[in-house]
DNA sequence: TTACTACTGTTTTTT
DNA sequence: ACAGTAGTAA
C-alpha cells in the first residue's frame, strides 16, 4: 500500500487522463455477462445481489473504474461505502491499480467514518467547534452508568450496559428521545426514555458522538438543512455501497438522503452534472443521485445491531425503477463446498432462492472429526495443518480457523504454540481494548476535548492522585449547579462544597499537567503529545516502577501506540506530499493536510482493525489466521476449520430460542463454509469447559444439514463413548445426534443424558484422564490450594500419571487424577 | 475518605 | 479467569 505511494506509475504527462489499463474495453475483459451488465449499468438504481464469491468486490472496483474511464465522471463525485475501513483502503488501491493515482481521489470509506468526515465540515463551515470525541461501546456504557447512577435505576433491573444497548437500537431506528418520551409507556420504558434523554444531553455537554449518533446527527443535519443535503446531493453523482445486507434503518435513510429526492428533475441534467458539475448553476434542479449497491441477504449476520434484510429485499419497492442484477457463479470454491452452503442456507424460509454454482469441479470432500474436548480438537486442528503444509504443499498462509466466539482462540493458541504452528489472532481482546491503551488514549481525548467526561473521570485518577469517589461527586455537583462540564469544574474544583483539600491538591496537579500539555497539543504532532503526558502524568512511571510482570508488557503497549500515532503523522505528510505531485487530481480539501491530535483520534476510533489481516505476501509462507466467523466475511481461505461445532456454541446458547436469531447464525454458517476455496474441515468437541465446569454438548444443528455424503467423518462420536463406557454402545450414539438433545426427550435419554454428559463428575474424570499427559516440564499451572506452580517432571501416564510441581515455597508430587489444578 | 484485597458473575457476534 | 463491587485497613 504504501510502495503503492512512494512509485507513482510512469506515464507521459498528457495521457494522464488515460493512464493505461483503464481502456473501457479493457476493464471489462474477463467478466462474465453478469458482471458486464453490472459495471456498464447506468441511470436508474441498481441492485447486485453478490452470492459468496461471486466476484462482487471485482464488479464494484470495475464499475468505479469504468465511471472514471469510460462515463466522465471525477473521483470527487463518487462515494463509496464499505463495511470495514480495511475494504475500503483496498478498494481505494484496486481502483488506482485500475485507473491511476487519481482512482484514489473518492470517498471511500465506512459509514462512519463518511458521517465523520460531513459532521465535522459542517462543524467548521458553520464556525463551530468540530472537535468531538467519539465515543465506542465502551465509553457509551461508561456514560450510561454515570445516567444510570444520577437517576437512581436499580442496577439490577437496569444495567447500564443494558440501557447502552436499547438506546442503541433506538437511535438506530431513527427514533430521537423527544419522540420515545412521548410514547414510552410503562415504568420499564419511562425508565429507559429518562435514561435516553439524560444520556444525550451529557453526550451533548461532553462534545462527543456515540456509533450510532455519528449516523443519527448526519442524517438530521441533511434533513434539517436542505442547502447541506444540496450540497453533497450536488457533489455526489454516484453513490455505491457494499455489503448493502447489513445496513440498518439510520443507513438506509442516510443513503436516501446522500441520493437525493428529486426524481422528478429531467434525467439529461444528470449527464451535464456528470461532465461538468460547474456549468450548473446553484438551483438548477438535479436528478438524484446514481446509487448502486451491493449484498447478499443470506450473509446478513448483524442483526443484532440493528441491521435489516428488509433493506435488500425491498430494494426494488424503495427506488421504484431499480434493476437488479443476480450474480450466481462462484469463482471461489469447490462445487462440494458449495453444495454443502446451498444445502445449510435453503433451510432458511422467507428466503429468495439463489443457487451458487461453479464450473471448478467437485474437489475433496469436507473433512470431519469428533474430539473428546476442546484440546484434542485444537490438537487434531494443528495436526492437520502440519501435514496440509508438509504433505499437500499448502502454506501456513492459506489456512483459516474459525470459530464462534472469540474465548474459544485461546485453546488454539496453546496448542498452537505447543506446535509451533505459526499463527496470528484477528481481533479479539483488540490492542486499543487494553486497559493502558484506553487509559493513554483517554488522556489524549481529555487534552483535545476537556469537556469529554467519559476520558476526564477515566483517568482523573490514574495514577492515584488522591481523588477518590467523594470528591467525584463534588465536582458532579459543582458542573450542574453552575451548568458547566465536568472538566471546566475541575478547574474550580476549590469552589466545591465539601470536598477535601488533599482532593483539591490532587485535582490541581492534574489540571496543571493537563494545561501544559494541551498547550503542546497546539502545535506538536500527537505521538510527541502523547509521551509527554504519559511522562508527565507519572503513568509510565507507575507502570515501570512495578514489579508485576504484565507491567512490561503495558510499556510495550503504550510504546506501540507511540509508534501507531507516528505512523499516522508521517503517513498524513506523504498523503500531503502525494497529493502536491498530483497535479491531474488536484489539491483535494477533503485530505487532512497538517498531522493533528484530533485526526489522530478519530482515525484511532473509526479504524478498529489495528490487528490487520494478515496480508498474503506470496513468497512467505506466513501465519495461520485465526477468528470469529464474524470477522471472517468478505474473506477467503484455500483451507477453512469450522470448528467449535456444537449446539449452545454455534449455534450460541442464546440465539437457539428465537427462530430469527438461529436463522442469523444458520447465515453465519453459510458465511463461514463459502470462505474455503479448497478444502473445508468441520469439528466439534464432545466435551467443553466452559465457566470452570466441563460442558456436554451435543452436535451443531448444522451438521445433519450438510449432505452425509459430502462428509468424510476421520473420528465420530462414537469413538468417544466406547472410549469413556463399555456400556454404551454405538446404537445409543445416535442419540447425540440431531437438535432435539437428549435433554428433552424421554425418560430413557434423560439416563442416558444423565450418565453421559451431565454427570459432571463423569465428564470430569474424562476430560482430566485426556488432560494428563499433555502436563510437561515447564508448563504452568495453577492449584487451587497451593496456587501458581511450574511443573518440574512427570512421571506414570494415564490415571496414574503425577507430576512434581514447583509452587515457589514448596515443590511436590501431585497425582493428577484428582488434583484440582489447571494448566495455564 | 481513599486504597487495597477478596470475591463474584461473567462473555456472542462489531463499525 | 476479569472487572466491578464490597468490605476493611489506614
Amino acid at each position: 500500500m504504501h510502495a503503492l505511494f512512494e512509485i507513482p506509475p510512469v506515464q507521459p504527462a498528457s495521457s494522464a487522463r488515460r493512464p493505461p489499463g483503464s481502456d473501457p474495453d479493457e476493464l471489462l475483459r474477463g467478466l462474465n455477462a453478469q458482471q458486464r451488465a453490472a459495471v456498464v449499468h447506468a441511470g436508474s438504481p441498481l441492485l447486485i445481489v453478490a452470492g459468496a464469491g461471486s466476484g462482487k468486490t471485482r464488479v464494484l472496483t470495475h464499475r468505479i473504474a469504468y465511471l472514471l474511464a469510460a462515463r466522465d465522471v471525477t473521483p470527487g463525485q463518487i462515494m463509496a461505502i464499505t463495511f470495514t475501513n480495511k475494504a475500503a483502503g483496498e478498494m481505494r488501491e484496486r481502483v488506482a491499480g485500475l485507473v491511476g493515482p487519481r482512482g484514489r481521489r473518492m470517498w471511500v470509506s465506512t459509514f462512519h467514518s463518511a458521517c465523520v468526515r460531513i459532521l465535522r465540515a459542517e462543524h467548521e463551515h458553520a464556525g463551530l467547534k468540530s472537535t468531538f470525541s467519539i465515543y465506542d461501546a465502551d465509553d457509551s456504557r461508561r456514560l450510561m452508568q454515570l445516567v444510570a447512577r444520577e437517576l437512581d435505576l436499580d442496577p439490577k433491573r437496569y444495567p447500564a450496559r443494558s440501557l447502552a444497548a436499547q438506546v442503541s437500537n433506538l437511535k438506530n431506528e431513527l427514533v430521537d428521545e423527544s419522540t420515545f418520551t412521548a410514547r414510552a409507556s410503562g415504568p420499564a420504558e419511562r425508565a429507559l426514555a429518562e435514561a435516553y434523554s439524560s444520556y444525550q444531553q451529557r453526550l451533548r455537554q461532553a462534545h462527543a458522538l456515540d456509533f450510532d449518533d455519528l449516523i443519527m446527527t448526519t442524517v438530521r443535519l441533511l434533513q434539517t438543512f436542505p442547502d447541506v443535503a444540496e450540497h453533497y446531493h450536488r457533489r455526489f453523482r454516484h453513490i455505491l455501497v457494499d455489503e448493502y445486507q447489513d445496513t440498518n434503518h439510520a443507513q438506509y435513510v442516510l443513503i436516501k438522503e446522500l441520493v437525493g429526492r428529486s426524481p422528478e428533475a429531467p434525467s439529461d441534467l444528470d449527464d451535464v452534472a456528470a461532465s461538468a458539475p460547474e456549468l450548473l448553476a446553484d438551483g438548477a434542479p438535479l436528478g438524484p443521485a446514481e446509487l448502486c449497491v451491493v449484498g447478499d441477504a443470506d450473509q446478513s449476520i448483524y442483526a443484532f445491531r440493528g441491521a435489516t434484510i428488509r433493506n435488500i429485499m425491498e430494494f426494488e419497492r424503495d427506488f421504484p425503477d431499480a434493476e437488479t442484477i443476480l450474480l450466481e457463479q462462484n469463482y471461489r470454491s469447490t462445487q462440494t463446498i458449495l453444495n454443502a452452503a446451498n444445502r445449510v442456507i435453503e433451510r432458511n424460509s422467507e428466503r429468495k432462492p439463489k443457487n451458487l454454482w461453479s464450473d471448478s469441479g467437485p474437489g475433496e470432500k469436507i473433512v470431519g472429526y469428533v474430539a473428546d474436548n476442546e484440546h484434542d480438537e485444537a490438537d487434531w486442528v494443528a495436526k492437520e495443518i502440519d501435514r496440509l503444509v508438509d504433505d499437500e504443499g499448502y502454506k501456513p498462509a492459506d489456512v483459516a480457523v474459525f470459530y464462534r466466539t472469540n474465548a474459544q482462540s485461546r485453546v488454539f493458541e496453546d496448542i498452537f504454540i505447543r506446535f509451533g504452528v505459526p499463527y496470528k489472532v484477528v481481533g479479539g481482546v483488540r490492542f486499543y481494548e487494553r486497559k493502558e491503551v484506553r487509559d493513554a488514549l483517554a488522556y489524549l481525548r481529555a487534552i483535545a476535548n476537556p469537556d469529554d467526561v467519559v476520558s476526564v473521570r477515566r483517568i482523573l485518577n490514574t495514577p492515584r492522585r488522591g481523588i477518590g469517589e467523594r470528591a467525584e461527586a463534588c465536582v458532579d455537583a459543582l458542573a450542574s449547579k453552575e451548568n458547566i462540564s465536568f472538566g471546566a469544574a475541575l478547574e474550580r474544583a476549590g469552589e466545591a462544597v465539601g470536598i477535601s483539600s488533599r482532593a483539591v491538591k490532587g485535582i490541581g496537579d492534574f489540571t496543571t499537567i493537563m494545561a501544559e500539555v494541551r498547550q503542546m497539543a497546539a502545535t506538536e504532532p500527537p505521538e510527541d503529545v502523547l509521551e509527554a503526558v504519559l511522562a508527565r502524568s507519572g503513568y509510565l512511571a507507575e507502570l515501570e516502577e512495578s514489579d508485576d510482570p504484565q507491567d512490561a508488557g503495558r510499556v510495550e503497549n503504550l510504546q506501540e501506540l507511540v509508534s501507531v500515532a507516528r505512523e499516522y503523522t508521517e503517513r498524513i505528510q506523504r498523503a500531503a506530499a502525494a497529493g502536491d505531485a498530483d497535479e491531474d487530481a488536484g489539491p483535494d480539501p477533503e485530505i487532512e493536510e497538517t498531522p493533528s491530535l484530533a485526526g489522530f483520534l478519530e482515525q484511532v476510533a473509526l479504524v478498529a482493525d489495528a490487528d490487520e489481516i494478515p496480508d498474503d505476501d506470496g513468497e512467505q509462507s506466513g501465519v495461520v489466521t485465526m477468528m470469529t466467523l464474524h470477522t471472517a466475511k468478505g474473506l477467503e481461505f484455500p483451507v477453512v476449520f469450522l470448528t467449535g461445532m456444537e449446539d449452545g456454541v454455534f449455534p450460541h446458547m442464546r440465539s437457539m430460542g428465537d427462530k430469527r436469531e438461529l436463522e442469523e447464525e444458520r447465515r453465519l454458517a453459510y458465511v463461514g463454509i463459502t470462505r474455503a476455496r479448497q478444502r473445508l474441515y468441520i469439528s466439534r468437541a464432545v466435551t467443553r469447559s466452559a465457566w470452570g465446569q466441563p460442558q456436554y454438548n451435543p452436535e451443531s444443528r448444522f451438521v445433519p444439514e450438510l449432505p452425509s455424503e459430502l462428509i468424510d467423518w476421520k473420528r465420530t462420536a462414537d469413538a468417544y463413548t466406547s472410549w469413556t463406557r463399555g456400556g454404551v454402545g454405538r446404537g445409543e450414539s445416535a442419540q447425540y445426534r440431531g437438535p432435539s438433545s437428549a435433554l428433552t426427550n424421554g425418560p430413557k435419554s434423560q439416563a442416558l443424558a444423565g450418565k453421559l454428559g451431565l454427570d459432571p463428575k463423569l465428564v470430569g474424570a474424562a476430560s482430566e484422564m485426556r488432560q494428563v499427559p499433555s502436563l510437561s516440564p515447564g508448563d504452568r499451572v495453577n492449584h487451587d490450594r497451593h496456587g501458581l506452580g511450574r511443573v518440574v517432571a512427570v512421571q506414570g501416564s494415564g490415571p496414574r500419571a503425577q507430576a512434581q510441581i514447583d509452587f515457589g515455597d514448596q515443590t511436590m508430587w501431585i497425582v493428577l487424577r484428582h488434583a484440582p489444578i489447571q494448566k495455564l
